[in-house]
DNA sequence: GCTTGACTTCAAGTTGACTTGAAGTAGTAG
DNA sequence: CTACTACTTCAAGTCAACTTGAAGTCAAGC
């Protein structure tokens, strides 16, 4: 049982980083000792899942579907796996601009842009960017964000 | 020699945001016709090389400064080294994300935050990732968006 | 030579993910 | 019991990366 400073310090997250994820669901304190918030240390984990959520680039409301609403740990298996195929991809694209940045750091082309290597790694990413046919316009998702949106009354 | 809305249509980048990566220094346009820019095929390979950053999770001054400005092709090989470093650490943080994803996919653990496969794979995810250190809070850069600011005036 | 419509500029709005600040409250040390 | 301080709420501010809208311009077709 820790109090919100306690959890931001042992999980390095910000107090108001805190607050505020707990005002859009992603993680939930187990109760209240005045009008202190009360952690369980189960949040530790889950401020880890989200770090790294954030990290491969998915949204607050898609990690928040992601992770389930903490009471729900049946999440959808099938949207599991989507998310890890497209995380495949996206990590092919990374791959491939990896390469593409390392060759232009060794390269001794006059400019990595005439260079044939440089640009059949480009070639082979934009492939694949073509491919995925903005499938990220779709992660914008439907705000579903529960409560919120209080900030914007007057 | 394109219109910025042929431009549009071969990149598939609306118009506005062809402005905007103007306007930023992240793509030049070789003059006007009256008062419309006049782009050449060079920008094509160009926004392809932005998207693709992006993609990667760089911000657009980032880009600009791997990509150079324009007219100065010459580029530190040693960022570009260390963005490829960079880049290649954040690809092993999400393939740990991906293998957590498709285990959980798959995983018969009532919860899997209980599951013990799970727990290493994260593990290993966080290990790495206290190993950055918050590498991205140095990501937020010193402006230098060169021209810029106007629309905050009043 | 006038209308049209795709371009232009500039200011302001939007969204996601937070942070900051003011004003209030409550457990604890003295 | 009073003070202190770390918490609380709520509104507003910020930042990047754009988009939208109003008002103007200009080359082309009729």
């Amino acid at each position: 049982m820790l109090d919100i400073s306690e959890l931001s310090r042992k999980s390095d997250v910000p107090a108001s980083k805190l607050r505020y994820y707990e005002e859009v669901g992603l993680i939930r304190s187990v109760g209240r000792k005045g009008l202190r918030r009360v952690f369980d240390d189960s949040v530790l984990p889950r401020l880890a899942l989200i770090a790294l959520g954030q990290a491969a680039g998915f949204s607050l409301a898609e990690i928040r579907d992601m992770l389930g609403e903490e009471r729900r740990p049946r999440i959808d298996r099938d949207m599991l796996s989507d998310k890890a195929d497209a995380l495949d991809r996206h990590i092919q694209e990374l791959s491939a601009l990896r390469d593409g940045l390392r060759h232009a750091a060794s390269c001794t082309a006059p400019s990595h842009l005439e260079c044939p290597t440089f640009q059949r790694l480009m070639r082979i990413a934009l492939a694949r960017q073509g491919t995925r046919e903005r499938s990220r316009d779709k992660a914008r998702m439907t705000g579903k964000t529960g409560e919120r949106r209080r900030g914007d009354g007057a």
